[in-house]
RNA sequence: GAAGGUGUAGCUCAGUUGGUUAGAGCGCUAGAUUGUGGUUCUUGAGGUCGUGGGUUCGAUCCCCAUCACUUUCCCCA
C-alpha cells in the first residue's frame, strides 16, 4: 500500500491555532468596529452564477475567475466547434458556476435580488474569503479574505467621513499609529484629464499615474506616450505631479489649474465638504492626505476613492475603497449610490507580525491543566473538572493515563501557565497542588480559593 | 503572458572539482530525575539527495526533460 504525499493547492495555506488566534484578532477588531458604526452582517455563497461575475472586472478579472466544472457529463450537448475556435467561448458552456472573486458584485446582486426586504440606505459588512486564479506572489494569494463595509442608498458624503473615522479607529485598536489614509476623487481625475485635452479618457490616466510612487514621473511620462497621450499633453499634466504643500494649499493650486472645469471641481467640492464634515465631528486630519496620484484600479468607482498605506514597511496598501454610482444598474437597478472600504486581512497580519503588535495570546488558551499520577487521581480530576468550568475557568483535564513528566510536557508545549496536580497527599488533604509554569512556584488550594482565584480571569 | 532562483532528515540548511559509509543545528525518542515542564548532560531513530531518462566502470553532483515551490515584471488585496 503506497502512500500520497499531501499538499494543497498553491497559493491557499493551512491557519494552525497560533495563526488563528492572531487572524482573530484583526477579524474581530475590524469586525467591532463596523458594528459600532452601524453596519449589519451578510455572507453570500462562495459560488456565484458566473454570468454575474462575467464582465464586472475587466477583460484580465474574466481570466482571473475560478470557474466551477458542471456536474455530471459536461460535454454532452457541446458544439465541438468551439473547442477548436476559442476557449473563452466553451467555458460558459460547461461551467455555469465560479468562485466569488470580490465581495463588491456579490453584494451588488444581494441589493438588486432584495430590494424590496432592503431599508435603505442599506449599511452592510461582509468577512468572507474570495478566490482568484492569479499566479501567487509575496503577499498575494489564490484564497484570501476580505473585510468588506459599504453603504448604498444614499449620497451623503457623511458615508465618506464615517469610513475615514472607522479606518482611524481600527487602526488605532491595532496599535498601528504610523499610516496615511490617501484620498482622491475620480471626478478630480476626470478634470485633470479633461484639462489636458484627453476628456473622457482619465481611465488611461489613472493607471498610469496610480504607479508615480513607483516608477516615477519618468515612467509615467513614457506610459502615457506609449497610450497615444502627445508631448504637450504630458507637459500640461506635470504641474500636477509637482504640487506642494498641505492638503488645503494643494486644493488651491489645483483649483487654478482645473480652471473652470465643472467636473473637476465638484469633485474639489466634495472633498471639502468631507474634511469639513470632519472638522464638525472633531476627527483627527493627521493621517489623511490629498494625493492626486491615487486612482485604484477598479473601473467602478465614480467618487471619492481611498487607501490606506502603513508607512515605513515594505507592503502595498493594507486597505482601499471609494465611492460608485452605478454598481447595481447592471442588474437591473439604477440610480442606487454606494460607497465601501474594504480592509485586506493578510497584508494587516503581516504588518502587525514585522512590527510586533499582536498581543500576547496566553489569555485565549487553558489557563489549567490538571494532571494526576494514578486512576484514581484521574476521577478525582473528573470531579473537579466541570467545576472549574462551571466558574468559567478555561481547563481541560490529561486524557491519558501516561507519566507526570509527560502531562507537564503538554501544558508547557501548548504554554498552558498553570498546572494542577492531583497526588496521594492532596487528595488526602483534600487540596490541588497548582504549579505556575512561568515562575516555576507552586501552591496548595482548596477548590474554593482556587475558584476564587482564578475566576476573575 | 515574460524573466530568474531553489528542490538533500519533520524544519532550516551544509556538502561532494563524479568514488565505496551523505552531515550540522533545531525538532522528535529514551534516560540522568519512580511527584514536575521549560534550562543542562547522555542516548536513539529518522534519507529511493523532487521525478524520469542520458553520459560514465560508477551520478545526490555533469547533461536533457519533467514536476513542484519561490522571486521580479504585468495586474491586483
Amino acid at each position: 500500500m503506497s502512500s500520497q504525499k499531501p499538499s494543497i493547492p498553491r497559493g491557499t495555506r493551512d491557519f494552525g491555532p497560533e495563526k488563528m488566534i492572531k487572524r482573530n484578532f484583526i477579524l474581530n477588531t475590524i469586525q467591532t468596529v463596523f458594528k459600532k458604526f452601524g453596519f449589519l452582517q451578510i455572507e453570500t455563497p462562495s459560488m456565484e452564477q458566473l454570468s454575474v461575475l462575467s464582465g464586472k472586472y475587466g477583460e484580465e478579472g474574466d481570466q482571473l475567475i475560478f470557474k466551477i466544472l458542471n456536474s455530471g457529463n459536461y460535454l454532452e450537448n457541446i458544439n465541438t466547434d468551439f473547442i477548436i475556435e476559442n476557449h473563452k467561448k466553451l467555458t460558459p458552456q460547461i461551467a455555469e458556476k465560479a468562485l466569488r472573486y470580490d465581495l463588491t458584485v456579490p453584494f451588488a446582486r444581494f441589493v438588486v435580488m432584495n430590494k424590496n426586504e432592503i431599508t435603505f440606505p442599506f449599511k452592510r459588512y461582509q468577512i468572507q474569503p474570495v478566490w482568484r486564479a492569479d499566479k501567487p506572489q509575496k503577499g498575494r494569494y489564490r484564497e484570501f479574505y476580505q473585510c468588506d463595509a459599504d453603504v448604498v442608498g444614499t449620497n451623503s458624503l457623511l458615508c465618506e467621513t464615517e469610513i475615514i473615522s472607522m479606518i482611524t479607529e481600527v487602526f488605532q485598536k491595532l496599535n498601528i499609529n504610523d499610516y496615511t489614509i490617501k484620498i482622491n476623487h475620480r471626478k478630480i481625475l476626470q478634470g485633470i484629464a479633461s484639462a489636458i485635452g484627453k476628456d473622457g479618457q482619465e481611465s488611461s490616466l489613472c493607471v498610469a499615474i496610480d504607479k508615480l510612487d513607483k516608477i516615477g514621473i519618468q515612467g509615467v511620462s513614457k506610459e502615457l506616450l506609449e497610450k497615444g497621450y502627445t508631448d504637450s499633453e504630458i507637459e500640461k499634466l506635470l504641474p500636477i505631479f509637482n504640487l506642494k504643500g498641505n492638503t488645503l494649499e494643494i486644493i488651491e493650486q489645483l483649483k487654478i489649474f482645473l480652471d473652470e472645469n465643472p467636473i473637476g471641481n465638484k469633485g474639489i467640492e466634495e472633498i471639502l465638504s468631507i474634511l469639513d464634515i470632519l472638522e464638525s465631528m472633531n476627527a483627527n486630519f493627521q493621517n489623511i492626505t490629498l494625493d492626486l496620484s491615487l486612482a485604484r484600479g477598479l473601473s467602478y468607482y465614480t467618487g471619492t476613492i481611498f487607501e490606506v498605506k502603513v508607512n515605513n514597511i515594505q507592503m502595498g496598501s493594507v486597505s482601499g475603497g471609494g465611492r460608485y454610482d452605478n454598481l447595481t444598474e447592471i442588474f437591473g437597478l439604477p440610480n442606487i449610490s454606494g460607497v465601501g472600504i474594504s480592509f485586506g486581512v493578510d497584508r494587516l497580519y503581516d504588518v502587525l507580525e514585522e512590527l510586533q503588535l499582536f498581543p500576547s495570546s496566553s489569555e485565549q488558551n487553558t489557563q489549567i491543566l490538571i494532571t494526576y499520577f494514578d486512576q484514581e487521581g484521574f476521577r478525582y480530576g473528573l470531579n473537579i473538572l466541570p467545576q472549574l468550568r462551571a466558574a468559567n475557568i478555561s481547563s481541560e483535564l490529561y486524557p491519558d493515563s501516561s507519566k507526570i513528566k509527560k502531562q507537564f510536557e503538554y501544558a508547557d508545549k501548548k504554554k498552558i501557565p498553570y498546572v494542577a496536580i492531583i497526588g496521594e497527599e492532596e487528595m488526602i488533604e483534600n487540596k490541588i497542588s497548582i504549579k505556575n509554569m512561568l515562575t516555576g512556584t507552586q501552591e496548595r488550594y482548596t477548590l474554593q480559593e482556587l475558584i476564587l482565584n482564578f475566576s476573575r480571569n
